[in-house]
DNA sequence: GGTGTGCGTCAGGGTTGTGTCAAGGACGGG
DNA sequence: CCCGTCCTTGACACAACCCTGACGCACACC
């Protein structure tokens, strides 16, 4: 869940956004002046501050440099003031975004949305989903078969018959899915071809092809992968 | 240089961005219409666009949605409308900020710092910027490589493949991904183009190039650069 | 014991994919 | 305006891959 640190000194204000964050499922946090929020943003970790410049206790901007010392998170600031100096100034010290009061509520959620979102891990970082047998590995995100210390090489068709059988470790894939998923849709009777597949995915595989541990044949059903 | 990327069918404004824009040492591409922008962004790849969203040609949400399919660059948005909806509309779409002309130019300058700052690579998590291999050294951060003492020339579009490659060491990458990411959004067939540069890096940094040992190719699926 | 069905194995041939080369065109700088 | 660099495009030889048919085997059933 989305955590955010809401910084205000005005109840009404704080509350609305309260009520407005929990009622769409983010976790939230308040804080009526700037220390309570160096705080709290130290202890909670958020993954947004809303933050209102006109505090009680200390300069907006130096807490926009106080979180900026140690972290990135995105910071959205609220403030009264129209000035361009103003905005120029919470924007270079560090934050994200600048929202002028009186604020459209949906306006307000949706800059949030963006702050939280950009913020997210790249969308290359894949984690690695690694599958280990006995006798070899599967990296599914490399689309690597490592075996005895060096890598396989398998052919594209391959490749995709023992990623459906993986993604389905210890389960039973009928026939029919298997050609479907991997030769198209307009396929579902040629089990010779996975006869053929299946044969070379052994030989490449199995310590003992004709013996096979891993690719199970299920007489009439389907194929099984075991780790 | 940071390279921004105007996207406005009024001259005018066009035309006080890229002074406003050259005189602070950005680099700066113009862009009257949704088409151009698209098509300048894939062969340009800047680190941010401004973008207005009355164009004559498509809808501006459009322009968003075009460029979200493919990269996360900033996205800074100018309009003339005030409305809420218009605003929640292109930030959900995948802006990152939202700018009501007429706007003034130091707020504008200072935004688009803030998006080109949080778009800056983490400091924290600092990947190494120097891959090194048995053959030759590729400096992503310097744009540089390598090899026998001495630097390698790559063009522009060597150096991106490789990059993309390097970035995903050990990885296959497929060649739609390699096209898109390198030739633009619009490419994903044009796998001779693949074979031309990948000959070429071959050639360049392969010690035997007609037996590649870093740019492999998976027949059917794509390359992997090894280590 | 014969017969049918489903599965595993093998090798050839057509199809698709890849490496390589060279020519033409776009672009920018001198 | 010319020249060099870079990108695009087409042609061709070669390699890899996929499909196909034939055969053998195991098992179940008649």
């Amino acid at each position: 869940m989305t955590r955010v640190l809401v910084v205000d000194d005005e109840p009404q204000i704080t509350r609305a956004l309260v009520i407005n964050l929990k009622a769409r499922k983010y976790e939230v946090d308040a804080a009526p002046d700037g220390a309570t929020a160096l705080q709290l943003a130290a202890a909670r970790h958020p993954d947004v501050v809303v933050l209102d410049l006109g505090l009680p206790d200390m300069d907006g901007v130096e807490v926009i440099r106080g979180l900026r010392g140690w972290t990135r998170v995105p910071i959205l600031v609220l403030s009264a003031r129209h000035s361009s100096d103003e905005k120029v100034e919470a924007l270079d010290a560090g934050a994200d975004d600048y929202v002028t009061k009186p604020f459209g509520m949906d306006e307000l959620l949706a800059r949030l949305r963006a702050a939280v979102r950009r913020a997210e891990p790249t969308g290359g970082g894949e984690d690695d989903v690694i599958v280990t047998t006995e006798d070899f590995t599967v990296d599914l995100a490399a689309k690597k078969v490592h075996r005895d210390g060096r890598d396989v090489r398998l052919t594209p068709t391959e490749w995709h018959l023992l990623e459906v059988l993986v993604r389905n470790t210890g389960r039973l894939v009928s026939q029919k899915q298997l050609l479907q998923e991997v030769w198209g849709p307009s396929y579902g009777t040629e089990t010779n071809y996975l006869r053929v597949y299946m044969a070379q995915l052994r030989r490449k595989l199995e310590v003992d092809p004709s013996h096979p541990r891993h690719f199970v044949t299920e007489p009439g059903m389907g194929y099984r992968f075991e780790r």
